[in-house]
DNA sequence: ATGACTGCAAATACTTTGCAACTAC
DNA sequence: GTAGTTGCAAAGTATTTGCAGTCAT
């Protein structure tokens, strides 16, 4: 049994086409944080129909399955990402055309540890966004 | 003149009580992310009652001055908090009590060199939120 | 005096919820 | 058969905008 039948099973909750539209669409664009709005955009255009309501359900389903997160990019929306086991990313975000791409470097791991032992507080997870200019956006001269 | 009187001014925007209000909420809660709600209560309690829209209008503008920066801390509202020159911290939200304390500790500007040099993405600003479990929240036996 | 700013109310955007019909198991 | 799901429409919440009146300079 495919992975994401065996989460959802597992748990209980029932295999339907709208969720597997949802999780098709969200594979398809693995590394690329999406809205809801653009998800069920595609859902539609592969004659794949989904709500909103449906979409944002399943979204929600899938962060607390641990197979998606939310992501903040800066702007009113929220954005949702498959979440990867294996690898660990974040995203740049240029402010100057709005290109999105992600970054596999990360130091936040190193950070834990230290907060842990100075804050006596245990990170489970953490959301890292980074702004500026993507190449072609550098400011003339940088 | 004032720090804040000065930045609003050589900008050629008008030092207002409103403004002025929603300034010192700010600093008086300096390290506190807060929702545009409770500024506009805040300000309230103390006479100096500021319409929502003008929060907003005000917010806005300090984030555009860099006198003040939104974070997002995985809740829908949208919370803004003073930002200081001298000092870059990030925050511990603890997905127990939603407890929110700041941390100094910030290993992004090491990335930002890596960035520049794998990515060729100048990083200008980011944003880091770490989720995890506040002392009085741990897990039994962590 | 005049252009910037405010407050209100209306508009917009995003997300959640109630509920009857539907469907996976 | 039945409980979980869906879609729609209505309700909420968050944020923005138009505009007439007000105020800082």
């Amino acid at each position: 049994m495919l992975d994401f039948d065996k989460r959802l099973k597992t748990r209980g909750y029932r295999l339907t086409p709208q969720r597997r539209a949802v999780y098709e669409v969200l594979v398809e664009n693995a590394g690329r944080p999406m809205k809801p709005e653009e998800i069920s955009a595609t859902c539609s255009e592969r004659g794949a129909a989904v709500g909103m309501a449906t979409v944002y359900r399943a979204l929600e389903l899938f962060c607390e399955l641990g197979m998606a997160r939310h992501v903040h990019l800066h702007e009113s929306a929220s954005y949702y990402e498959l979440l990867d086991e294996d690898e660990h990313h974040h995203h740049l975000v240029c402010v100057g055309c709005g290109a999105i791409r992600p970054v596999e470097a990360c130091l936040v791991g190193d950070m834990e540890k230290l907060i842990r032992d100075d804050y006596d507080f245990l990170v489970t997870s953490h959301c890292l966004s980074l702004f500026g200019y993507c190449p072609d956006c550098l400011p003339r001269g940088r």
